[in-house]
DNA sequence: CCTAGAATACCGACCGGTCGGTAGCTCACC
DNA sequence: GGTGAGCTACCGACCGGTCGGTATTCTAGG
C-alpha cells in the first residue's frame, strides 16, 4: 500500500509535474499514462506514488488552495487599513495566478466538475471560503468609504472575474506587463466602486 | 454520407440538445452515447445525422458565434454615441450568457482546447474578432472622454473577465437579478475607466 | 565494515470496461 | 422501389487500475 495519506506531497516533484501537464491539456483529456510519461516513469511506476487519478487532481487542488491561504489570505489579513487590505489582495492573487510556476492554483479555474463526492465537496468549501474572504474585504472598503448603494457580493465576482480571466489572455513577454495589469485592474476596480 | 456541411444544422433539434448536455457535462466527459440518449437515438442513429464528435462541437461553437453576431455586435454597430454602444455590448454580452437558452455560447467559453487544427483556428479567429470589438469600443469611449491613461486592451480584457466569469456563479432566482447584474458591472467598468 | 533482510521504487504484462466510429440491415413513406 | 432515418451488433484503441516480480536503497546486528 503507498504512503499517501496526509500532506506527504510536499517535495515530490511528481505532484508538480502532473500539475503541469493536467494544466495545459486539461483533466479529462490527460491519461494517467501521459502523466507517468513526463514524470519519467510507467503507468504502473506512477501508481506507486499516487493512489488514484481523483485522488492525484484533489491533491493538486487542495495544494493549490494551502498556496493561496499563504501566499494571499495570510498576509493580508495582517494589514490594518481596509483600502490597503483590498489592494495588497489584488496584487497578491494576480501574481500567484500569472506567475508562471504555480500550475496548482490555475488547475483550480477550470477544472470544477471534474472531481465527485467528498473531495469535491471539500475543494469547494474552500473555494466558497475564499470568495467570503474577498467579499468581506470590498465591504469593508465600501463601508469605510460610506457606498452603500454599491452590491458587495456582485462587486466581489466582478473583481474576481476580471483577475482570474488573465490565465485565457494573459502572456508572459507580452505587451502587457504583470505590474501594468496590477496597477490598472486595481485602478479600475477601486474607481469602479467608489464612482 | 450524412448531410452535415454548411449551416444544415438550423431548426435541427440534435444540436440543442448536444448543446445542452456538452454544457453541463462539459465535452470530454461526454459521450456520444449520451448525446444520443438525450437526443432518444442510438449512437449509430445520431452518427446519421452527425459527421463526427469534433464537428459536432464545432457546429455549436460556430452557430454560438452566429448568435453572438447577431445579438450583439449588429445591433450595437448600428448605435452612434461611443458610450451608448459601449452600454449596450454591456447589456446585450450578459443577457446572451445569462439566459437560460443558449447553450451554444456558454459552451464556448469553457471548451477551448477540444478542437484541434483547423477547426480550432476557424473557433479561435471569431473568438478574437470579438474581443477586437470590444476593444474598439472601449478605445473610442477613452478617446471620446480624453482618458489616455488607460490601456484599453487590458481595460476591454478586465470587461469580458468580470462578464464571462459569470457563468460561473450566477444562479437565476438567486439574490441578484440580471438587471441588477448589468447595472452593476455597467457601473464599474463606466466608473473604472472614467476616473 | 560487512552483510542479511526489510522497505522502497519501479517495471512489463495484463484486465474489465468504455470510447468514437462503422457495417449492414429494417422500415416507413413519398 | 428508392431514399433517408433508424436500429443491432460489432470493431480497434485506449482508458484507469492491478498483479507479480525485480532492481535499488536503507537499516541493524555482529
Amino acid at each position: 500500500m503507498p504512503s499517501t495519506r496526509g500532506k506527504a506531497r510536499l517535495h515530490n516533484p511528481i505532484y508538480d509535474i502532473a500539475a503541469k501537464v493536467i494544466h495545459l491539456r486539461g483533466y479529462d483529456s490527460t491519461s494517467m499514462s501521459d502523466v507517468a510519461q513526463a514524470a519519467g516513469l510507467t503507468k504502473a511506476g506512477l501508481y506507486h506514488h499516487v493512489a488514484s487519478k481523483e485522488q492525484l487532481l484533489y491533491t493538486i487542488l487542495d495544494y493549490g488552495m494551502d498556496l493561496t491561504d499563504e501566499v494571499v489570505i495570510k498576509p493580508v489579513q495582517s494589514l490594518r487599513d481596509p483600502r490597503e487590505r483590498l489592494q495588497q489582495m489584488i496584487e497578491r492573487h494576480l501574481r500567484l495566478i500569472l506567475q508562471e510556476r504555480n500550475h496548482e492554483v490555475t488547475v483550480i479555474l477550470h477544472e470544477d466538475k471534474s472531481l465527485k463526492g467528498a473531495m469535491r465537496r471539500k475543494i469547494t468549501e474552500r473555494k466558497k471560503a475564499y470568495i467570503r474572504f474577498v467579499e468581506g474585504l470590498v465591504r469593508d472598503v465600501l463601508k469605510q468609504q460610506g457606498r452603500k448603494e454599491m452590491n458587495p457580493r456582485l462587486a466581489a465576482f466582478a473583481l474576481l472575474g476580471m483577475m482570474n480571466w488573465c490565465y485565457q489572455w494573459y502572456r508572459p513577454g507580452g505587451p502587457i506587463s504583470i505590474s501594468q495589469l496590477v496597477r490598472g485592474m486595481t485602478r479600475i476596480f477601486f474607481n469602479g466602486i467608489l464612482r
